[in-house]
DNA sequence: CGACTGACCTCGC
DNA sequence: GGCGAGGCCAGTC
């Protein structure tokens, strides 16, 4: 392990923490993985990323709630159907980021 | 090492 | 709040 640069391993531990029913946007991913304004390099990460298992991509939206792209299942659908499974409040086709933000 | 890509964010209208 | 354009960061080829 440890291949990954810093940053990277940083945002598939901070998305494994992510409680379940609770989202948290790529913005702020990147502002607690510790580099503000990588939010693009965030969505890299979880592109790349192959343990969906043990890092929930799904629980990363936009910073609108609005879920942007999923590399698994159907995507956006399969995302929408897990959050909305895990008891993540939803705005039509949206998150409800006045209850299921996560801060960290 | 250089250039392109990407699941974004912010600003202006 | 929605649409359009610009810019920042890291990863991969």
């Amino acid at each position: 392990m440890k291949k990954a640069s810093n940053f990277k391993d940083r945002v598939y531990a901070i998305a494994a923490k992510i409680p379940k029913g609770k989202v948290t946007t790529y913005g702020k991913l990147a502002a607690i993985a510790g580099v503000p304004g990588a939010a693009r390099a965030v969505g890299n990460a979880m592109r790349t990323n192959k343990d969906t298992n043990a890092v929930p991509c799904h629980r990363v939206v936009g910073s609108t709630g609005a879920l942007t792209g999923y590399a698994y299942g159907n995507g956006l659908a399969t995302k929408r159907a897990m959050l909305k499974k895990e008891g993540v409040a939803f705005k039509g086709e949206r998150v409800d980021l006045s209850t299921a933000l996560w801060e960290g």
